[in-house]
DNA sequence: TACTTTTGTTAACGGTGTTAACAAAAGTAT
DNA sequence: ATACTTTTGTTAACACCGTTAACAAAAGTA
C-alpha cells in the first residue's frame, strides 16, 4: 500500500513548505524578523503544526545553517576542480568563499552567527575612530620604514582589522572560555606575515 | 542655587546605575538575557523610567559599545607606547587586541555583533565538516609543495579561514549590500600575503 | 461500525520592548 | 502657607515573541 508513502511524502512536503516560508521572511526581512507566528501565518496554519517537524525554532535555523555550509562546500569545491596548483586553489577558493559570503549574506549570518546589531551607526561612533586612528598611525608609520612606502595604508588597515577580527570571532565560535595559550600560535603566524608583507621587497 | 547640580548629579547617579544594573546582567548571563524588565527590577524601580534616561534598549547597548571601543583604544595605545618600531608595535598591538577580546568577551560580541546561536553545537554539523576538509585538503598540498613540508597544516586552515571570515564580516558590518569590486583588493592583498607566508623561504 | 492514531486547533503561560494615562512628589511663585 | 507647574514615578496596557497543554477533527485500521 502506497499510503504510508504518500503520508511521508505529505510530511516531507509541509515541512519544505515551512522552510519555504521561513525563507522568504529570512530574504525579505533578515533573520532578525523570523518568528514562529509568521512562518505559520504564512503557510496559513495554526502554530503548533510547525513543532511537528521541527523540535523549536533553533532547529529551523540550524537546517539552514547546514544548507548554507553546504552550498559554500559545492561551490568551494567546484572552484578547487578548476586549477591544479594548490596555491592558485587557495586564492581562486578566498575569491568564492568572499562572493558566496556577499550572494548569500543571510546564510552567511546565519552561518557565522553575524548578530548586526547597530550595524549602520557603528561608523558614527567616535570612540570606534579613536581606535582606529591609532591602528592606521601605526600601519602608516610601518610602511613609511619599508621598502614600499607608497604601499596603500588604508587598504593595510583593513587587511590587518580583517586578520584580527577573523581569528578572534572564529576563536569565540569554536570555544568558549579563553583559549588556550596555543591558539594565540595562529595570532602570531597571520600577524607575522602580515608584517613581512609590509616589509616585503 | 545647588539644587539643579543636585538634580543633574542624581540624573548622572541614576543613569549610571542603571548601567550598572545592565552590566551585572550581561556578566553574569550574557548580553541575550539583558531586558529592561531586568534592568528595572534590579534597580527597583518601575519599567518606564529606564526610558527616562534612555532613548530605547539599543541606546543602553551603544553605551557599552562606546565604553567598548573606548577601552580597546586605550589598551591599544598603551601597548603601543612600550614600543617605537612600527613593526613591533603592530605585533603587540595584535596581542592586545587577542587579549582585549578575551579579557572583556561581553564588551567584544556586542562591539561586532556577534550573536553566537549554535555557538556550541556548530562544531557537530557534518556539512561544516565537509567545508573544511576542502580546504585543509588544499593548504596541505600547498605545504607540500612549499619550502617548508613540515608547517602545521592545521595553523594554517585556521589562519587561511580566520582571515577569509574576518574580511567578510569587517565588511559587512561596516556596508550594507554588495561591496564595490574594489575591496575585493583587501582581500587579494590579505591572500596573497598568506600564500606567500607558505611558499616563503 | 467502533476504535486508534495522526493531525490540527484554540487558548494559554511567561517572556519581550515600548507607551499612554495617570498619580505623586518636588520645586516655584505668590 | 497656599496654589500652581514641572518633574518623576507608577499602573496598565499594546503588540509582539517561543512554547505547550488540552482538546477537537480527520484519517487510517480492525
Amino acid at each position: 500500500m502506497g499510503i504510508a508513502e504518500r503520508k511521508i511524502r505529505q510530511k516531507e512536503e509541509f515541512r519544505a513548505s515551512i522552510l519555504e516560508a521561513a525563507w522568504q521572511q529570512v530574504i525579505s526581512d533578515g533573520w532578525q524578523s523570523l518568528s514562529i507566528r509568521k512562518i505559520a501565518d504564512a503557510i496559513e496554519y495554526s502554530i503548533p503544526v510547525i513543532y511537528n517537524h521541527f523540535e523549536n525554532k533553533e532547529a529551523i535555523l540550524l537546517e539552514f545553517t547546514k544548507e548554507g555550509f553546504q552550498k559554500l562546500a559545492d561551490t568551494l569545491q567546484l572552484v578547487k576542480d578548476q586549477y591544479t596548483v594548490p596555491a592558485e586553489q587557495l586564492e581562486a577558493m578566498a575569491h568564492a568563499y568572499w562572493d558566496f559570503a556577499f550572494d548569500h549574506k543571510e546564510y552567511y549570518q546565519l552561518m557565522f552567527g553575524l548578530g548586526i546589531p547597530a550595524c549602520d551607526r557603528v561608523n558614527e561612533i567616535e570612540e570606534l575612530k579613536y581606535a582606529t586612528s591609532i591602528m592606521i598611525s601605526t600601519i602608516k608609520a610601518a610602511i613609511e620604514e619599508s621598502n614600499h612606502p607608497e604601499t596603500d595604508y588604508f587598504l593595510k588597515y583593513h587587511t590587518y582589522l580583517s586578520i584580527l577580527h577573523g581569528l578572534v570571532s572564529i576563536q569565540m565560535i569554536q570555544k568558549e572560555g579563553k583559549p588556550d595559550a596555543s591558539k594565540k600560535m595562529i595570532l602570531q603566524d597571520a600577524i607575522s606575515g602580515f608584517i613581512i608583507s609590509i616589509n616585503r621587497k
